[in-house]
DNA sequence: CGGTCCACCTGTCGGC
DNA sequence: TGCCGACAGGTGGACC
């Protein structure tokens, strides 16, 4: 389910029950959901026992929980965005919920979800779950350890509450989200230039804006009104301001209306509740009225396009392709 | 080097 | 009923 909102869900939801607490047991259930950890899963789970989490941070889709001994201690670090600090190495746990993947907050007595893939038992805690779960369907997902190193821009931002100088280098390569304080429309609008590819494609980039998926994507083109193939090159500074506005308004729409159901015991990834069903207006919509157009009494449908190999919803008429060529 | 494609997985749904 | 293909919110690495 996880675009940025779904992450950042989860990392808020997970921060008050794990930070502080230490890892006293791990049991993979399931090998593959921890391939990305090259050393195998004895290696993780020997290295993670006895671990204690400092935080939890996210830097686009990526979530991080660094553990004991990271300088992370220092939790009055100055959220700035200049990279001066200079950071000793420590580990983390990294996970990507990829596709399907859920963290979630249980006590022991629930019974093992269909998909559960990995369990951390965590020392006791006052009215607090005894485990955090990783359950996940289609394995696009999975949890490792990967070092915190320093990062050229400040830290992992992304509405962490203790921005660390540090990033998991696993995530160094991922470029910070439009919601992130230190995002910069500058540079963003310098290299979408200097690219020669179509928007959406651009869009889903991870190393150029982090954190927007398909569903975010269609959304903030539909609301641009602007093509998903239009060439990047071809952009106008007030469009792509328009795209990334638009991209930041449905994303914290959604943030929102995924706040309340995270007041229970677990992390309820459960994105399809609420606001998908309501409030989109391209995602899903194949054949149903473009709520735009017809605001304007005229009729047209959402159509349907094979794009990178999965789908792209738009307007045919507000979000028209030229046949010219030009744009 | 940047852009594009495809493998990585399980499950569900609609058509025949 | 069952089989089969299409499709599903992502990413990294292989390939040009």
């Amino acid at each position: 389910m996880p675009e940025l909102p779904e992450v950042e869900v989860v990392r808020r939801g997970l921060v008050s029950w794990v930070r502080g607490r230490t890892i006293t047991a791990v049991e993979v259930v399931d090998p593959r959901s921890v391939r990305r950890h090259a050393l195998g899963p004895e290696d993780f789970a020997g290295n993670l026992e006895g671990a204690r989490v400092l935080d939890v941070v996210r830097r686009g889709k990526f979530l991080w929980l660094p553990l004991t001994d990271s300088p992370a201690d220092a939790s009055a670090a100055d959220p700035s965005c200049d990279a001066d600090a200079t950071p000793a190495p420590a580990v983390a746990l990294m996970a990507h919920l990829g596709m399907s993947g859920q963290l979630l907050m249980q006590d022991s007595s629930v019974p093992d979800e269909k998909h559960l893939k990995v369990r951390l038992r965590l020392s006791t805690a006052d009215g607090m779950p005894a485990e955090l779960r990783f359950v996940d369907q289609r394995i696009f997902g999975g949890l490792f350890l990967t070092a915190l190193i320093p990062t050229a821009d400040g830290g992992p931002g992304g509405l962490a509450e203790t921005p660390l100088p540090l990033i998991a280098e696993e995530a160094a390569h991922i470029a910070r989200d439009p919601l992130d304080p230190c995002f910069s429309f500058d540079e963003f609008y310098r290299r979408l230039r200097t690219r020669r590819t179509g928007l959406k494609r651009a869009l889903l980039d991870q190393g150029l804006v982090s954190g927007i998926g398909n569903i975010y994507a269609d959304e903030a083109l539909w609301q641009a009104r602007l093509h998903f193939a239009r060439p990047t090159d071809t952009l106008r500074r007030a469009e792509a301001a328009r795209v990334l506005d638009a991209a930041r308004e449905v994303m914290t729409d959604a943030l929102a209306a995924g706040g309340t159901s995270f007041d229970s015991l677990y992390v309820n990834v459960n994105g399809a509740s609420g606001y998908f069903d309501r409030s989109l207006n391209a995602y899903g919509r194949e054949g149903q009225e473009c709520r735009r157009c017809a605001a304007a009494s005229l009729v047209s449908l959402i159509k349907r396009d094979q794009f990178m190999n999965r789908s792209s919803y738009s307007c045919p008429v507000c979000q028209p392709r030229p046949r010219n060529g030009r744009w």
